[in-house]
DNA sequence: CGCCCGATTGAGAGGGTTCAAAGCGAGTGG
DNA sequence: CCACTCGCTTTGAACCCTCTCAATCGGGCG
């Protein structure tokens, strides 16, 4: 089995975990509420890429969040046509709601190996109940989804295939910045690109064959460098004025992740 | 000024709060819960049509709840495209987070001449911590609208122009249904329909003129039957079939009466 | 009656899709 | 160590859905 995704370039970064690092966005959080979220996570496993963690239609399962790789929500159409609604990177978590509603009304899939934690109902409630900072937290990762949803719609609805791609690129990049996934250089930042070009089209709403042309039409622009493994972006204010992304929308605290203090 | 859309066939059912008819469908509430929210907006407002309730980058307002009329969530790119990401008809609410985030990312507008409610903060979070009914509801209302997100973003994404209108136009009947807004008959249901082509174009990622062809076309198949104020489908199944809708995604209940977990 | 906004219609251009085939890299088995 | 296979990438060519630009129509309102 390939190794998981997450950190390719030399030694891994002491990133005890990015659930908890990523939520450092949403709340100021005490010692306290991070170790409670931190414990919420401990039992996690690893799944093979491609793997289906959650069908639609079914039983809503529990509170799912992706320690490393990446995974996606997606909804199916009769027609075998598919839908990626939102990407799920390390330190995103899903179905926040357990309890609330009967069915889910999309499916989750692994994009790579991934490790995932599932969190028991009952615990995640008592937490809920105990802390006010990991619950306005989770609030807040709840309100950073839907934010991002929305702005997929305006930008899968309202901007050309090409702009499209570059700003989910600039997405991905600013949130995988906000758990300490991309590396800075004098050549510019760089991080993991595992997704296959079908997923790329899933993601944004157009045709494989389209996508592999319009990244084509990127990378000789020269805003972006890639291979089938990683990500580069050379000049980040220069891409993200392309594409016309503001990261407003990702509500993260500006500048990068707060370390734990 | 034009009178508040509301119920144009004849008397008005005796609806007095579609905000609580519309959690009915989200949890089980008791009579106390019922009146607390019934009580939480009670001082409503009303404003004209194109009245922009929200401003884009604007501090997070208030939770605001549609009592009647038609408005939406919108966001606009610089060159002065503007999506609709969501519409918001009688009965539903948004911001529900008050306080969480510091800015919203998009605009509230009214589409038509509205009955809108602002709800106090603390009041607010008084009634969550007091009622686990209420709290419940809000939590389904919420994750409703997630839902309804994500069937977006596939609808606009994978359907063609014409099926996209179609399911925009089931989706609306089966969530004013939901408050009792939409009238049965033997030539079929009928309900208000004030949307503006260009609106029409906004929510469904398309343009103006192209929205007004799709319509026409739809309309030419017999599948629906519109003037500028009203919309009647005479084959509700008949629509859902040619656009491929299912209600799952909205999670109403069948009924009137609410899910038992 | 004239104005104005929205609906409607026409014609032409182009972005994106579809269908199809070839290239390429990695893992597998002989 | 190499042929084989499989999945993903890349490229070509034709088609068509949707957009753009414009003009006309129509109804409500002052």
């Amino acid at each position: 089995m390939a190794p998981v995704v997450g950190w390719p370039f030399g030694s891994r970064p002491a990133v005890s975990n990015p659930f908890v690092r990523r939520l450092e966005h949403g709340a100021a959080l005490a010692d306290a509420d991070r170790r409670a979220l931190s414990h919420l996570v401990r039992n996690a496993r690893t799944v093979r890429a491609r793997h289906v963690l959650a069908v639609e239609g079914d039983r809503v399962p529990r509170m799912l969040v992706v320690l490393a790789g990446w995974a996606c929500r997606c909804k199916t159409l009769v027609g075998g046509r598919c839908q990626i609604t939102d990407l799920l990177l390390p330190g995103d978590a899903c179905h926040l709601h357990t309890g609330t509603l009967a069915r889910t009304d999309h499916a989750v899939e692994a994009l790579t190996p991934c490790t995932v934690a599932e969190v028991d109902p009952a615990e995640l409630l008592a937490l809920l109940d105990r802390s006010p900072g990991a619950s306005r937290a989770l609030w807040w990762s709840s309100l950073q989804t839907d934010s991002m949803l929305r702005e997929a719609l305006v930008n899968n609805g309202r901007r050309r295939a090409e702009v499209r791609l570059a700003h989910l690129i600039c997405e991905v990049q600013a949130r995988l910045s906000a758990v300490g996934l991309v590396e800075e250089s004098a050549t510019g930042d760089r991080f993991v690109w595992p997704l296959t070009q079908t997923d790329l089209a899933e993601v944004t709403s157009m045709t494989p064959v389209h996508a592999n042309r319009m990244m084509k039409t990127l990378r000789e622009t020269g805003l972006i460098v890639d291979d089938r493994r990683t990500m580069r972006v050379p000049d980040a204010a220069q891409l993200a004025a392309f594409c016309g992304f503001r990261s407003d929308y990702l509500h993260l605290t500006s500048g990068s992740a707060p370390l734990a203090a």
